[in-house]
Order: structure tokens, then C-alpha cells, then sequence
DNA sequence: ATAAACCTAAACAAGA
DNA sequence: TTCTTGTTTAGGTTTA
């Protein structure tokens, strides 16, 4: 930050004073003391207004990614129901990194959400954003679930060998030596076990149809009875019940116990452990077959893609299809191993489904409450019914030989699948794209166009009291852009910033020194003088400037961006990108359209991320702070002074969602350029 | 761990 | 004197 600045920095101030810790207040009063205290840690951001509003804490923050999350998968979920069927889809999907989202989400846990939150949630930008971030964060989530689960897996595993079906991992330590001890005589079980497996059916169960997620799992749970008895037999050292409880999620000889475990409810999520245990069906253990299976679909193997095994947690890498096989058979045979990933699969599906089940209805909730009606409760609804493909998963998936692989969470790799989100009617369609959780810059790195955001969404930041996604640097610029002139006084600045976001209608002395800070701190604010007063342009050159280094080349974020659901944010993006570069008032609706673009999707991260720089940068030196405009257009310094009027209410009682928003034209400009926007 | 980008708060100065 | 506009600092958060 010195950087920046220190080139100005020659202010001779006499700030001595000032220095630091002059505490006096005579500001707004809404920020008492340090701003420290209003944004508590993370989940700043949203609560950027928060100084008065503080509504949203870090917990709040988090359970809203969970939500988004939670969209996320069951989008997952629908387009697995919808196109899975056919394996062959799958290969093709997974081009992308294959994301296996959908475990991750399993492990989020709900929390509240205040209504405002809530809004925020609905947030177009906002939800795009966020799911571009949620599925970063679930591949890696994913994977360092997987591995968990297979050590636990097989941890569990040994132990339930020892002890029997009621041990709970907790025992671990113990039951690892028990089992080292023990360990030949369990490897002969094992063998009679999956003799049994095999012989009881390894058939698949047939999907039975569960209305609610939560019957699925009982049946499909099953595991074979046998093997608990055989293990019990074994009789292990002494581990306690009681721990079964704790491991929910693993729980998979669960089943063997069956009436005990019950017994002890699960903290967490009751359902999930229950699930685990019906009466042995062998179910369970079918999908394992994997050999036979996989030898029926000709060129590609659910659980082969991108030239690597699936199979959760192993990732080998198989030339091809042949080699793979093989390496299914031998690494992947029917084994106790496998068959505790098959169970723990089938847990996380079950999770998942349950947990989908459980945020669908919160989400329905939510979104009646705030008048958008989800036309969509049938979206999750489904999954959880016995829909072909993706229904029930557990049941599905594992049952079915061939499904199961399937079923095994991996989402069909994002990328390629359409999804086609619900979106909350109100929404324009691009608001479907985004994500939610947007940082608030997070606009302003993915390039993504302001302009083509704000044209779309714009009826919903106007009427929406939720922060908008972009920066006070991007949205300054859009302000300023979007005028015929491309400039603008501070006050007219102002009267955009509350014109255009119900959010900047309150708090206003807060913002409003953003905004002038900003206007100062940049440089590619450039304020022009007139005889009235000043107006400010913007220095596209400059702004252009500061952008690549962020965006340029995030792994992570070209990753977002792809597996970034919709392409039709990418579409939008692009456009945005094409608008903002050339001419930003473009991006008005009707030049915009989502739908036309739809061939330019393809498009390589690059071109959607890099900076779109219509202007020639030679990266020369970029003039000092007051340089003129290099914008194109000549800046004409406007002779109309500012109205300044309007604005200067305080916190324009927007009490309501629908304030002022037919609000105060003032600006024609803006008008001019955003037709329509007044109507509604 | 660090730097960069952001954000918020606040002190000040100049001008109307 | 008060308010607006600008400029700077400072400190905190998030992200790469």
C-alpha cells in the first residue's frame, strides 16, 4: 500500500497531530471506534456495510457458501439424473478436472441465516461468485476428504474386524494393535466374507424408491450381515460402543450392529448413521464387481477418466482403458477395502442427499420468504426420488453395478454439463451464473464486466439492499463510463452509486468516503477541472493497469472459471469484457445478449480473464496521478455543475426494498444509457 | 509469510 | 461555522 501512495506521499501535511491515534470521532458516528470491531474477521466483506448493518458474522458468511455449495451439488445431482445415464456422457464431461463436488458439500453442516443474508444469498453476482469459489474449494475438499476417508476406511475397517460391528473408530489406536495381532486370522474372514457377499447377491439392489432421501439409505446401506456376525465372532478387544456413535459417517459396519448402533444417535446428522445399516443386503458390495462392469461399456469406464482411475482415492494413471481394467481388477478387486470405499461412498452419497434435502428446504424457505418463488422444488425433490440416474444415489448408484460408479460423487465434471440453474424467477439469467459468494472484488479480478453484471441485474441491486459484487474503483468507473461525457462530479458520482444499488442508500457516509478515497487513491481517477468545479474521468489505461496482475494466470481461477458451471457467466463475462473494452455502453440488456453469445463460450480462460485492454499499453510509464486522460474520448469538461440536491439525505429512508428506486433520474445520462432501467 | 488490492475510519485542508 | 470536496494515513481483511 506505501507503494502506491508514496509517490504522493510529498504531502507536507503537518499531520504530526493526526499521527495515529487521534481517537476523536467526529465522523459519522457509525464506526465508533476502529472499523475492527464492525467487520469481525472473515466475513467482512458482505458485511462491508455492515458497520451499521453488522448483520453478517464469519458464521453467517460460511453457512452462506455452504449454501451456495449445496446449489452446487444438487446442480450436480440434476444433470447426473438428467444425462447420466449413459456412461459415455461421463467421459466426455470429465474433460475438465473432474470435480467431485458434491462430497464436500456433505461435509458442510447448515446454520442460520439472517433474512438479509438471505438476500444477500439471492444476490445474482453473489451467487456466481460464489460458486466459482465453492468448486475450487470442493476439489480440494474432495480430495483430502478421500483421503481421509480411506484411512479411516481402513482403520475402521480393521477394527470393526477385531471388535465387531459396534466399535467406533475412537478405538482406533487400540484396535490397530488388536488388529496387527490379529490381522491373519481377520485376512480369513475377509475371505469367507466376500465368499458370502458374493454369493448373497452381490446383484444389485434395485433402486427402491424412497420418497425421502433419508429411506434410501436403510436399504441401501446394507451390508451384509454376515460379515459383522463373522467379525463379531472375532470378538475384539474391548471397544466400547458407545464411540460407534462418533463416526456417523464411516460408520459403515453398521449395519452388523444394527439395533445397537441405533441406539446411540448421532450427534451430527441422525439420519446418516442410522442409514448405515439395514439388514444385510449385499448390496453394498456389488458395485465392487467392478470387473464385469466396466468390461460392458466399451471405450470408457465410469470410473476411468482423463487417463486415471476414479476410483476415490486412488488416481492412478491407466494409459488406457485396457490398462485400467486391469489395474481395477487388481487394485480394485474385491477386497475389504473396496468394499469399505464402496460403504463409505455410499455414506457420502447418503449425506449428501440428506444434507441436499435438508438446504433445498431451508433454500425453499428462504426464497419464499423473500418472494421469490422457487419454481423448483421439484429440482431437489427429485434427486431424492427415484429418478433414474441420479435419484437416490445410494440406492442407485450402489446398487447397480454399472450405476455405481457412477454414483460415486464425482459430479460429472462441471465444465461440459449445461447446467442450467434455477434460478429464482426474479433473476435475470445472469444472475443464475453468479454465484454468490462473490468477494466483492471478485468482479473486478475475473474482468468480469461490471458493465454486463450491472445490466443485467440491474432492477435487483436497486431494489435489493445487498452489496454489490464490484469495487468501488470498478463501480466508480462504471459511473463514470456510462455517462455521455465519462465524467462526472463526486456529487454526481454519488447520486449513481445510490440511484443504482439500493445498498449504497444507506450508510452513506461511510461509502461516500470510499468513493472519495478512492477517486484520490487511484489513478485512474483523474480529476479535471472546471470553472464550476471538478469532474472526474476515468484513466482507462491506468485502471487497465492494475488489473493484470491479478488475474493473469490464477491456475485457480482459470480452474473457477471452467468448472465454473455456467457457462453462461463465462458468455457473460466475455461479453462484459468485449462491452467494458470497447464501448461500455453496450452493455446495455438488450446488446447483451446472454443467449447470442453462446457461440463465443468456448473460450480459453485467457480471453475471458485477461485484461481486456483496448488501448494500446505499452505498459509505459503511466503518467503521474494528473496526466490527462488518455481515455479515447476527450474528456469535455461539463459546464453544468452538479445537481447536487438529492443525495444528500443521509440515509434516504430506503427502509424498504423498493425504495427510491424509481428513485431520483437525476442523471440523465445514465438514463440514456440504461433505458429501461426505470421502468420497473 | 508476503505483497497487493480492497475496505473502512479518520484527520486535515481548502473552498464555498 | 458548517458542509463539501480532496488528500492522506492507518489498520484490517482477503487472495494469490
Amino acid at each position: 500500500m506505501m507503494v502506491e501512495s508514496a509517490s504522493e506521499t510529498i504531502r507536507s501535511a503537518p499531520s504530526g497531530q493526526n499521527g495515529v491515534g487521534s481517537i476523536s470521532g467526529q465522523a459519522d458516528g457509525s464506526g465508533g471506534g476502529a472499523g475492527t470491531v464492525g467487520s469481525g474477521g472473515t466475513g467482512r466483506d458482505s458485511a462491508a456495510g455492515a458497520d451499521s448493518n453488522g448483520e453478517m458474522s464469519p458464521a453467517e458468511l460460511l453457512h452462506f457458501q455452504q449454501q451456495q455449495a449445496l446449489q452446487v451439488a444438487r446442480q450436480f445431482l440434476l444433470q447426473q439424473a438428467s444425462g447420466l445415464s449413459s456412461p459415455g456422457n461421463n467421459d466426455s464431461k470429465q474433460s475438465a478436472s473432474a470435480v467431485q463436488v458434491p462430497v464436500s458439500v456433505a461435509m458442510m453442516s447448515p446454520q442460520m441465516l439472517t433474512p438479509q443474508q438471505m438476500q444477500q444469498i439471492l444476490s445474482p453476482p453473489q451467487l456466481q461468485a460464489l460458486l466459482q469459489q465453492q468448486q475450487a474449494l470442493m476439489l480440494q475438499q474432495l480430495q483430502e476428504y478421500y483421503k481421509k476417508q480411506q484411512e479411516q476406511l481402513h482403520l475402521q475397517l480393521l477394527t470393526q474386524q477385531q471388535a465387531g460391528k459396534q466399535q467406533p473408530k475412537e478405538a482406533l489406536g487400540n484396535k490397530q494393535l488388536a488388529f496387527q495381532q490379529q490381522l491373519l486370522q481377520m485376512q480369513q474372514l475377509q475371505q469367507q466374507h466376500l465368499l458370502n457377499l458374493q454369493r448373497q447377491g452381490l446383484v444389485s439392489l434395485q433402486p427402491s424408491q424412497a420418497s425421502g432421501p433419508l429411506q434410501t439409505l436403510p436399504q441401501a446401506a446394507v451390508c451384509p450381515t454376515d460379515l459383522p456376525q463373522l467379525w463379531k465372532g472375532e470378538g475384539a478387544p474391548g471397544q466400547p460402543a458407545e464411540d460407534s456413535v462418533k463416526q456417523e459417517g464411516l460408520d459403515l459396519t453398521g449395519s452388523a450392529t444394527t439395533a445397537t448402533s441405533f441406539a446411540a444417535p448421532p450427534k451430527v446428522s441422525p439420519p446418516l448413521s442410522h442409514h448405515t445399516l439395514p439388514n444385510g443386503q449385499p448390496t453394498v458390495l456389488t458395485p465392487r464387481r467392478d470387473s464385469s462392469s466396466h468390461e460392458e461399456t466399451p471405450g470408457s469406464h465410469p470410473l476411468y477418466g482423463h487417463g486415471e482411475c476414479k476410483w476415490p482415492g486412488c488416481e492412478t494413471l491407466c494409459e488406457d482403458l485396457g490398462q485400467f481394467i486391469k489395474h481395477l481388477n487388481t487394485e480394485h478387486a474385491l477386497d475389504d477395502r473396496s468394499t469399505a470405499q464402496c460403504r463409505v461412498q455410499m455414506q457420502v452419497v447418503q449425506q449428501l442427499e440428506i444434507q441436499l434435502a435438508k438446504e433445498s428446504e431451508r433454500l425453499q424457505a428462504m426464497m419464499a420468504h423473500l418472494h421469490m418463488r422457487p419454481s423448483e422444488p421439484k429440482p431437489f425433490s427429485q434427486p431424492l426420488n427415484p429418478v433414474p440416474g441420479s435419484s437416490s444415489f445410494s440406492k442407485v448408484t450402489i446398487s447397480a453395478a454399472d450405476s455405481f460408479p457412477d454414483g460415486l460423487v464425482h459430479p460429472p465434471t462441471s465444465a461440459a454439463a449445461p447446467v442450467t440453474p434455477l434460478r429464482p424467477p426474479g433473476l435475470s439469467s445472469a444472475s443464475l451464473h453468479s454465484g454468490g459468494p462473490a468477494r466483492r472484488r471478485s468482479s473486478d479480478k475475473f474482468c468480469s464486466p461490471i458493465s454486463s453484471e450491472l445490466a443485467q441485474n440491474h432492477e435487483f441491486y436497486k431494489n435489493a439492499d445487498v452489496r454489490p459484487p464490484f469495487t468501488y474503483a470498478s463501480l466508480i468507473r462504471q459511473a463514470i463510463l456510462e455517462t455521455p461525457d465519462r465524467q462526472l462530479t463526486l456529487n454526481e458520482i454519488y447520486n449513481w452509486f445510490t440511484r443504482m444499488f439500493a445498498y449504497f442508500r444507506r450508510n452513506t457516509a461511510t461509502w461516500k468516503n470510499a468513493v472519495r478515497h478512492n477517486l484520490s487513491l487511484h489513478k485512474c481517477f483523474v480529476r479535471v477541472e472546471n470553472v464550476k468545479g471538478a469532474v472526474w474521468t476515468v484513466d482507462e489505461r491506468e485502471y487497465q493497469k492494475r488489473r493484470p496482475p491479478k488475474m493473469t494466470g490464477s491456475p485457480t481461477l482459470v480452474k473457477n472459471m471452467i468448472s465454473g458451471l455456467s457457462y453462461g457467466a463465462l458468455n457473460a463475462s466475455y461479453q462484459a469484457a468485449l462491452a467494458e473494452s470497447s464501448f461500455p455502453l453496450l452493455s446495455s440488456p438488450g446488446v447483451l445478449n446472454p443467449g447470442s453469445a453462446g457461440s463465443l463460450l468456448p473460450l480459453s480462460h485467457d480471453e475471458v480473464g485477461a485484461p481486456v485492454e483496448p488501448l494500446p499499453s505499452n505498459g509505459s510509464s503511466s503518467p503521474p496521478r494528473l496526466s490527462p486522460p488518455q481515455y479515447s474520448h476527450q474528456v469535455q469538461v461539463k459546464e453544468e455543475p452538479a445537481e447536487a440536491e438529492e443525495d444528500r439525505r443521509p440515509g434516504p429512508p430506503l427502509g424498504p426494498p423498493n425504495p427510491s428506486t424509481a428513485g431520483p433520474p437525476e442523471d440523465r445520462d445514465l438514463e440514456e444509457e440504461l433505458p429501461g432501467e426505470e421502468l420497473s
